[in-house]
Parts: C-alpha cells; structure tokens; sequence
DNA sequence: ACAACATGTGCACAAGTGTACACATTAGGT
DNA sequence: ACCTAATGTGTACACTTGTGCACATGTTGT
C-alpha cells in the first residue's frame, strides 16, 4: 500500500500540459490544438497521450485544476505581503502582474478559456474566479475594510474587482513581457481602476435606496 | 462608372461570413475553424474561399468591421432611447443586452477575439472597445454628468465601464438565449457594477490627492 | 520471482485539411 | 455585341489528423 515509490509517474503526463502551455505561450489558441501536434510539442508518440487524457478537453479541464493551485499560491503571497491598508490595491496588483509575468502561458490559458469552446472549462475558470472573489471578501471583511456593506454588495464589488482584473490581464497578454513600460502602464491603469471602485464601494450605502 | 449594379457583388462572401457567424453561434471557436469547414457550413465550394479572403485571418478582421457597424448602431438607439439621467444606465444595459441577444453570434466572435490567436483581430476589436469608451464619454459630456472630472478620469472611468460591460457579455453568452432569469440577473448585475462605478466618479476628486 | 498492471511505442488507416491549377460561368464597361 | 475581369466549380495532391491495435518495457504487490 505504498504509493509513493514511482519514480516518474505522471511525467509524459506532465510533457503534454506543459506542451500545451509552450504552445499557448507561443500566441496559438487551446481550441486550435490537436493531439498530434501537443504530443510532437512533448516529444512523445501521439498514442501515449490517451494513456493519461480522453481528449484534449480533459487536458483543459486539468490545467485549469493546476491553475487553480498557481492562483492560491497568489493569493497567499498577497496575503503575507500587505500589511497596510493604504498600500493594500498597489501591493496587490503588483503582485498579481508579476505573477502573471512569471506563469504568462497559464494566465494566457486562462483568459482564452473564458470565452473558449469548452463549456466545462469555462465554467472552471469562472469558479476559480467566483472562489478568488470571495476570498477576497473573506479578506476585507477582516480587515474591516467592509464595515458598511452588506454582505452581497460586498460581493458584488469583489466581483467587480476580479473581472477588471481578470480583464487587465488581456490587456498584459497583449504586451511583451519585457516591454516594461507598457507593463508599468497596464499595473498602473489596473490601480486606478480598483481605486475607483473602492471609492464607489466606500461611498455605496446612501446612493442604494 | 456607375458600380452600384452588381446584382450579387458579394454573395458568397457573405455566405462565408455569416457561416462563420453560424458556426461560432454552435459553440465553435474561431480559432479551431478550418476553410473547408467554413466553405461547406456556407453550401461553397472549398476553393472560392480565396475569391474573397487570403486566410482565415483575413475574414476575421473583416467581421471585425462588421462588429463595428453592430456597435454602432447600438449605440445610436441607445442614444436616442436614453432621455434622463436617472434611467441612463438602466436603459443603456437593456439596450446592450437585447442586441447582445439579437446578434449573439456577433457578439460571441468578439468576446472570443479578445483573446483569440490573431493579434490582428485581437487589436481590431480593442480599438472597437476603445472607440465606444471615448464616444461614451463624450456623452457624459455632453448631459453634464461628469462636469468635476479630469479628461483622464472620465477616461479612465468610461474605460472601466465599457470593461465591464464586455466581460458581463461572457456572462450572457454562457447562458442559453430562453433563460429569462438568468439573463434578467445578469442584466441586473451588470446594472450595479456601473452603479458602483459611477458611484466612485462621482466622489473621485477628493480621493484623487 | 512472478503475475498484474500502468505506461510507452510503432504501425496502420480512413478521414479531413489547405491550396494549386485549369476550366466554366457570369457581369460590367465599351 | 464583345472583350475583360470577377467569380464559381471540379479535380488533384501532398500532408495532417484522430485513433485503434498489437507489442515492448517498466513498476507494483504478493
């Protein structure tokens, strides 16, 4: 009962994913690769790939697994980092831009997933960002950043929040990595947006009635 | 040099735009479209394809312009529905999510391009996005709401309204056309994120220092 | 050590793909 | 009416694709 000896269990498994990150990462769109083509990417036989996936879907669906973990290893790196709260939006977009610089392939994965052809991975990425948005939440709640909220405006705004995000990430696909100041602009951009919100959030309660 | 005679100067063509059209409304990506597969959902022979278009790419970018006249018109019917403040956003968001319906294949090719694998298509339909915040905020303008902010603000706030906007088009596009009250919550949704948004301009100033 | 199993490989094949070429039809301007 | 250009069609070919099958190799549990 001892299932921790394989040397190598999953490790074609883990040449196809990050095959199909490669190509990603190269401009192509997930909904355009084939088996063929990811498994010459991996350099493994075009057979081996049933071996771990029923079709390139289920590889989807898998990759959005693992980049639910990338995106709590975010969240907790933003976590131990903010300490102020004035300083709270400008830490945390900062950290998310270069987490989105250090795992590009995965983040541009992600946002082609959310307009892809595969219901079951869209429908993944939206939970991970429903569970990111309310993490959130859970956060300032905490902080008591929140006090005056109820708890579905709150919601609502750390909804808000994520999408713009989510959505600056198109943005930050859409530049070179090395392109620094457009970066710079794009995390900028990114702050500013949030602030705004927040100054909505802040001010929300009397405009409701 | 009379050219308006031609009886059917782009019939196929459209034949093939609108098979696209077609097929991306099935659930299809772009990206994962073949010529053949496009020259057969249109009842053409695959090689008239290059009568119209070099690539695939290429008839893209053309939907793109397409998308434009779409957007256009939308915006002039909300110009033209739009009489009071207080209803403005109500009004606009009915007005987008019923030409979001009545042309959703459209609208589905452009939340796919966004982050498709044709930079091309990906940049023409930013400048689309961009071209509706501007014109957005020269309504603002115009009805006077948006007197005690900066040009750069109003920017930056129509920006983020035009975002949002779009990524709630996602949202419609992922629940079936018939789902009343799904689409009545996203509409509602989509409702308070600009609530919120303009909430926050409205007390931008005093947060700006 | 041996049986059971998971994993990787080679081969095969029918189907689909992009596109070049030559030809048929039609439309437009004169 | 005629020439030219635009548009549509059929055939062809080399190549890629998904996937089934039989076999080789390694790994695990007893």
């Amino acid at each position: 009962m001892s299932e921790r000896k394989k040397r190598k269990p999953g490790e074609t498994r883990e040449k196809l994913m990050s095959a199909v990150l490669t190509l990603v990462g190269k401009g192509r769109h997930f909904a355009s690769l084939g088996i063929r083509e990811v498994t010459r990417q991996a350099g493994v036989v075009p057979t081996s790939f049933y071996r771990h996936f029923r079709n390139m879907d289920d590889l989807g669906l898998q990759l959005v697994d693992e980049l639910g973990l990338v995106l709590r290893r975010m969240m907790r790196e933003a976590r131990e980092n903010v300490f102020q709260a004035d300083k709270l939006i400008e830490e945390s977009v900062g950290i998310f831009v270069s987490h989105a610089q250090a795992n590009r392939s995965f983040f541009l994965f992600m946002a082609q997933g959310l307009a892809g052809e595969s219901r079951a991975i869209q429908d993944g990425i939206r939970s991970e960002m429903r569970y990111f948005s309310t993490e959130l939440a859970n956060d300032l709640r905490r902080l008591k950043l929140a006090d005056h909220l109820t708890d579905g405006d709150l919601e609502m705004t750390c909804d808000l929040v994520v999408r713009s995000v989510a959505f600056s990430l198109t943005d930050l696909m859409g530049v070179s990595a090395e392109d620094e100041y457009q970066v710079e602009q794009i995390r900028k951009r990114t702050c500013r947006f949030l602030q705004l919100i927040f100054v909505g959030a802040a001010h929300w309660d009397n405009k409701q009635a």
